[in-house]
RNA sequence: GCGGACGUGGUGAAACUGGUAGACACGCCAGAUUUAGGUUCUGGUGCCGCAAGGUUUGAGAGUUCGAGUCUCUCCGUCCGCACCA
């Protein structure tokens, strides 16, 4: 009996990873790829942060990287690229506290990511690999951003924006989490008026919502891009200010023109630009302080302040529908920046509208009658009714239902010339600006004689110089604002003196258009070579967290567009489809009274959860379920695990701990059983003695192999696809000698996508394979080999289990009860008793109710 | 408040269109072999019961011959949005 080898994946791991680089085998443009169909599996490029990566991370990457190997064994060309997403502020701020460059610390960062990327073993052509810090690359940025000024995308306006005190820097509103810096966590965000770069994502609105349902994207994600977009339809109406005509109407916008007849008063932002026109003197000093209050107020104030407040101007507005002279109010319950900054209030039809009018006893008209709504003993509405019935006091629209009287109100509105039929959406524009160093520069100058002019695009990039200082100046401009001669340059337009602008571009640039630049990223000519976008674009499965649902996802496909309108791409969506895996989870230690984290190794782990301390103060700890990450002092570091176990098991267990698209909880007590595994697998490759032809038993054990962990890899269910792994081992371990070279071969291959490192070994040393297992096809199972002569049936009497007997499949109805009559135990529970009635179910059960 | 997901053994979890709940593992128990190369093998393992049997998918109801799966009510956990007119 031959000796089998010990299994040690040390002895082989590193060897293959090493050979498959040197050979270059996952180059996309290697010739053993050429002619093969495309197929591009992009990963969400991460932030390399000093941090490192965790297994949370590395559960990602590894199940992008088995589906591409899978579409490897397919016969794809697969481009499956890694890159660097590495401006931005933890960078810099590390560099305003330390000192050190950005580009020195991202650097070091990403050769440490990049080293443990290598790890896992995954199939990526490093030679595409792109940093969206590298000016050859925000060249482009930079051109697109130019394209978007062109196009009347780009635009300045002077408007509130949140100010973080502690970044010194603008957020944009989708930074802005709970009212608070999701940059820097804790600091209150306070308005500011700053002239902003914007882009014009509105303009988009409409084709970013439709064009959702044909993406084969988590319905989940998609809900939730349109809940962002907020899209609602209703009408803008005019009112005339009593004694004020000489400033025009007030517009407000309303989703319920049906209830006009039944507004009793209007309530404008504070911020709104009539209020001070129209206030009347005497009021002004009480509206004066209402709008202070409100400028002194936090967003998440605004926010969770339920009781309404609000000051009455004095002015009255004309219902254009009825000439009703209707109080103007303000209240901070209206936002300035959705709709028009201003609402006719409808008490009795509007749930806001109703605290607000019997706070301040403002008249509620019923305009729809149902005997649905709630009434206090008198017949008063005890709440707003906001369901459908009939109009009632509403002149010509009584008796409508709420949809044709929505309909009617409105062309009557338009044919007057006091309203029109309009469409609003949440989603505002996006501030495009920082006042920070580390991102691209906004590349245009201002020139005192030509305005503002953009930089041509010979002169691009315009490189980030290095600065002094990171810190931002405390009236909030860029550090690069002190960089006189970078800032003083000429007009490219007259040639006379111009300042350069001094802000850069927010860190979701870069992200918003790298998955473009990788098939080509050396390309001189343009921002992708045509024939690239040709052959490679659009991505076809693009995976990462869901985290990036809304802005990063909804922020490219907003560039694809752009790009397509310009004509410079021919698709119109970024990616087809989308997975998003769950969040690796795992318990962490807060202590309220220090207000941090507590980390693993400051505790002693052995003691009962309930009775663990702070290691400072000593006061109890809150332990809580969170997302993996180092800051939080839960993150487990895979390299541990690797130099344990090998990076095959690792791989393994990252897809075996449960379904990829839910959240887990890490936990490492069943690694083990997958290092078994590739164990057992090893030793049952090693001790096989190869059959000129497989017993039936061997044979159907390697097609159903075949065939469950292909379907169940085309469900993106990888888990299930690891117990298929462990079910053929456990039969094939009883069958040891019953196996034919090629099914011993198909099951490798079959292998090869989850462990690489073990297949190759099997495959190159000791198969003595010329070529790669990547290069085989997935090998296609005979389904006549999985038929079973014998089935079990379960027999039921009155819907419950009480027997099982073996027939052949597509047994009759018939023909089970003939086999089953004479069974003992059937005569013991069925016997004389009368059958009422039986249900059969072909080659699953009969049931026989007495 | 609104929208979405989820709740199954000691643990991680399976269960396709309603049809044998707990696959596959971890752990544990018993035994065998071996005895230091992350041993291997056999059997057991939801709960109650010696057993026959009963019972069991957050709680309760309903539809059905049959419900983890469908419907309703409630409880709980997580995520997203949040005065959006």
């Amino acid at each position: 009996m031959n000796q089998i080898p010990q299994f040690d994946p040390s002895q082989y791991e590193k060897k293959w990873r090493e050979k498959w680089e040197e050979e270059q085998i996952y180059h996309i443009d290697n010739p053993v790829n050429a002619g093969k169909p495309k197929y591009y599996c992009l990963d969400m490029f991460p932030y390399p942060s000093g941090e490192g990566l965790h297994v949370g991370h590395w559960r990602g990457y590894v199940l992008s990287d088995v589906w591409s190997r899978y579409k490897l064994l397919q016969g794809f060309n697969v481009l499956h690229p890694m890159g660097w997403d590495n401006f931005g502020l933890p960078a810099e701020n590390d560099a305003i506290h330390k000192g050190i460059h950005p580009k020195i610390s991202t650097k070091k960062n990403i050769d440490n990511i990049r080293r443990q990327l290598k790890e896992i073993g995954c199939i990526y052509d490093w030679s595409k690999e792109i940093s969206t810090t590298h000016p050859d690359y925000y060249k482009w940025t930079q051109f697109i951003f130019l394209k978007m000024f062109e196009m009347g995308l780009a635009y300045q306006k002077e408007q509130p924006v949140n100010w973080c005190n502690d970044c010194k820097v603008v957020l944009a509103n989708e930074e802005v989490a709970g009212g608070k810096c999701e940059r820097c966590g804790g600091t209150n965000i306070e308005k500011r008026f700053i002239k902003q770069w914007m882009l014009k994502i509105t303009a988009y609105a409409e084709r970013l919502l439709q064009d959702l349902d044909d993406l084969d994207w988590p319905e989940k994600v998609k809900e939730m891009q349109r809940n962002w977009i907020g899209k609602s339809i209703g009408a803008e109406v005019d009112f005339k200010i009593d004694g004020h005509e000489n400033l025009g109407p007030v517009t407000v916008f309303t989703t319920r023109p049906d209830t006009l007849f039944g507004a009793t008063f209007l309530v404008m932002a504070p911020e709104h630009k009539l209020v001070k026109q129209i206030t009347e003197a005497s009021r002004m000093s009480e509206v004066d302080a209402y709008i202070k209050e409100t400028h002194k107020m936090s967003n998440i104030d605004r926010q969770t302040n339920k009781d309404k407040s609000g000051v009455f101007t004095g002015a009255y507005a004309i219902n254009p529908v009825n000439g009703a002279k209707l109080p103007i109010w303000i209240s901070n319950y209206v936002l300035m920046d959705y709709g028009s900054g201003a609402i006719m209030a409808v008490p009795a039809h509007d749930e806001r509208d109703f605290q607000f009018a019997q706070k301040f006893g403002i008249p509620i008209i019923e305009v729809i009658h149902s005997d649905a709504a709630k009434r206090n003993a008198d017949g008063t509405l005890s709440e707003a009714y906001v369901g459908d019935g009939d109009i009632i006091n509403s002149d010509y629209l009584n008796g409508l239902n709420v949809e044709k009287a929505k309909e009617t109100i409105v062309s009557r509105l338009e044919k007057d010339g006091v309203g029109k039929k309009t469409v609003n959406y949440k989603l505002r524009d996006w501030i495009f600006a920082r006042q920070r160093y580390w991102g691209e520069p906004i590349p245009v100058v201002y020139c005192d004689k030509c305005g503002i002019v953009p930089v041509p695009e010979k002169d691009l990039p315009v490189e980030l110089p290095d600065v002094e200082s990171y810190k931002p100046s405390d009236d909030g401009s860029s550090p690069l604002a002190k960089m006189t001669d970078w800032v003083n340059t000429r007009c490219p337009k007259c040639g006379g003196p111009a300042r350069r602008e001094t802000d850069t571009m927010p860190q979701w640039a870069g992200s918003s258009w790298y998955f473009i630049r990788y098939p080509d990223r050396d390309y001189k000519e343009a921002f992708a070579s045509p024939e690239s976008l040709k052959k490679w674009l659009p991505v076809d499965m693009y995976v990462g967290g869901i985290e990036h649902a809304v802005l990063h996802l909804l922020y490219a496909r907003f560039w694809t567009k752009v790009l397509y309108d310009a004509g410079l791409v021919p698709f119109k969506e970024p990616f087809q489809r989308l997975f998003n895996q769950g969040m690796v989870c795992r318990r962490a230690h807060r202590c309220h009274k220090c207000n941090r984290w507590v980390y693993d190794h400051e505790l002693d782990l052995s003691i009962e959860p309930d009775k663990r301390v702070c290691p400072t103060c000593g006061s109890k700890l809150e332990i809580s379920m969170e997302k993996m990450s180092k800051s939080k002092g839960n993150g487990i570091n895979p390299d541990i695990l690797v130099s344990q176990y090998g990076t095959d098991t690792l791989r393994l267990y990252e897809l075996f701990t449960g379904d990829p698209a839910m959240d887990s909880e890490w936990n490492d007590d069943g690694i083990k059983a997958c290092y078994n595994l590739l164990k057992r697998s090893w030793n049952f490759v090693h001790a096989a003695q190869p059959q000129p032809q497989s017993s039936p038993r061997a044979a159907k054990a390697v097609n159903k192999l075949i065939k469950d962990v292909e379907s169940r890899m085309l469900a993106f269910k990888f888990n299930t696809a690891v117990s298929a792994f462990m079910e053929f081992i456990n039969e094939a371990s009883d069958a040891v000698n019953e196996f034919s070279q090629e099914d011993l071969e198909k099951f490798v291959i079959v292998m090869s996508p989850f462990a690489p490192h073990f297949a190759e070994e099997i495959w190159m040393t000791y198969f003595k394979k010329p070529d790669h297992v990547f290069h085989q096809p997935y090998p296609k199972c005979d389904e006549k080999l999985l038929e079973a002569s014998e089935i079990e049936y379960t027999i039921h009497i009155n819907g419950k289990l009480r027997m099982k007997v073996m027939a052949a499949p597509g047994c009759s109805e018939e023909a089970l009860k003939q086999l089953l009559k004479g069974n003992p135990r059937f005569e013991e529970l069925v016997g004389d008793k009368p059958v009422r009635k039986t249900i059969f179910v072909p080659n699953k059960l009969l049931n026989f109710i007495l």
